[in-house]
DNA sequence: CGTCCACGTCTAC
DNA sequence: TAGACCTGGACGG
């Protein structure tokens, strides 16, 4: 669950369900977790959380004695989550716990199954990690416009909004969407792109009362970075957070771009898939118009095949997501793969959709994500269409791929079939 | 069964 | 700028 809302959440969702609650006894730490432990113990003590970007702040808090307080930072990784459970239903992959004194007891637990998360005791946050985007927006902001010399900004932009140091909080579902929004290729130089902001901002031409209009209407890129994440927290549930809830559905029901079918996606300088709609952008990774369908290769490397797969793909240079699997098949027959400068687009077709389907879960690729799957790269049923982004309309290019329209059915059918509360705030 | 992919850092060449 | 660190779901054979 790791980008800024679903850490924010995750604050958000300790504070709901903590409030008035007892904790006791000593915090328990899985065997296999290397991490430290934390040596903290006491007979009553409360828990509260704040988050900051990508890092979470845990703080204990004791009621007597000469206990201190003590707090655990804590970095969530690719599968990090926190959950509060009856002792008896223990999930699995808890690697920190904390139980409650009332009964029946509980047991708030950091789940994370890859393990790639981390705590600190009495730690503090990063330093190198700059300014929340959601909740230190003016700061984010600033951090980012004095320091536009900083070679970060050489690289492409959606390169240099994974930087922690200057975007923190946003990861990778993140800054496909903002840039989606934004109307800005990928692999545009980041600098130009934030010096553009920041001469809209130095702009003496026009009126403040214009400005605030022009922002209003489309923000810029920077606003994107809080905006978005905003939306997000203001999904409820938890966010990000595969398999075990509707919070997921919901998640990737409101992306425009992450995943979503009619989108191309190439991988970055650092491995990661960017998803984006139209032109790349001029410094997208070299090979991305050789005009060879793609096929992926079979691995035969007896070691580390994924990274050497990769690497091969890199050299081609992919493609829009083609998504494999007979349930997607099946939504194939609505969906035309085309190829564009070697890029390969998915471009969904279909432009009405009936009901139905819709009953049968296998209508729209989210809801095949929040019955089956916890990854998006395993979903394949695709009705998905995306909107034409709202908040810049005007000012961009126009994209060579038609942009379809969204069915607004979906959503309805999503959220109906999900009453998404149901497990964030019970006991 | 093997391969690929996933919300992110980290650190070693 | 590669790997390393991990688990697990989906898919293809």
């Amino acid at each position: 669950m790791p980008e800024c809302p679903e850490l924010h959440l995750a604050s958000v969702y300790i504070n709901a369900r903590c409030a008035g609650r007892r904790f006791t006894g000593a915090v328990e730490k899985s065997e296999v977790n290397k991490n430290a432990e934390v040596p903290f113990s006491c007979p009553e003590y409360t828990i509260s959380a704040v988050s900051r970007g990508k890092e979470l702040k845990v703080i204990l808090t004791p009621l007597s004695g000469r206990h201190h307080v003590t707090h655990i930072v804590f970095r969530f990784g690719m599968s990090g989550s926190i959950t509060m459970k009856n002792v008896s239903e223990m999930p699995k992959h808890a690697h920190l716990r904390f139980y409650t004194k009332d009964v029946p007891r509980q047991v708030l637990c950091f789940v994370d199954p890859r393990r790639f998360g981390s705590w600190h005791v009495n730690g503090s946050w990063q330093s190198e990690r700059g300014p929340c985007v959601i909740q230190e927006y003016e700061q984010f902001r600033e951090n980012v416009l004095k320091n536009l010399s900083d070679k970060v900004f050489d690289k492409p932009i959606c390169e240099a909004l994974l930087n922690q140091k200057y975007f923190n909080g946003i990861g990778n579902y993140l800054r496909s969407e903002i840039l989606f929004r934004s109307q800005t290729p990928p692999f545009m130089q980041a600098r130009p792109v934030l010096e553009a902001v920041k001469h809209m901002d130095e702009g003496n031409d026009l009126p403040l009362r214009k400005k605030v209009k022009i922002k209003k209407e489309s923000p810029d890129i920077l606003e994107l970075c809080s905006l978005l994440p905003k939306e997000v927290v203001n999904l409820g549930g938890k966010g990000y957070e595969p398999g075990q809830s509707n919070d997921y559905s919901i998640l990737l029901n409101w992306a425009r771009c992450y995943f979503v079918p009619g989108m191309k996606s190439l991988k970055d300088h650092n491995g990661r898939t960017v998803w984006f709609q139209g032109d790349p952008g001029p410094l997208a990774p070299k090979g991305t118009k050789g005009g060879k369908p793609l096929k992926r290769k079979k691995a035969t490397k007896p070691k580390s095949k994924a990274r050497a797969v990769k690497k091969e793909e890199n050299d081609e240079q992919i493609e829009s997501k083609v998504v494999k699997s007979s349930a997607r098949k099946r939504v194939m027959k609505s969906i035309k793969v085309e190829e564009e400068d070697g890029i390969k687009i998915e471009k969904p077709q279909r432009t009405k959709r009936t009901s139905q389907g819709v009953g049968n879960k296998k209508t729209s690729r989210r809801g095949s994500a929040r019955k089956t799957s916890s990854h998006p790269q395993n979903i394949k049923a695709t009705v998905q269409t995306s909107k034409v982004p709202r908040a810049v309309k005007a000012k961009t290019p126009q994209r060579k791929t038609a942009i379809p329209t969204r069915e607004s059915s979906r959503i309805r059918i999503l959220r109906k079939s999900g009453g998404r509360a149901a497990e964030s705030t019970t006991d």
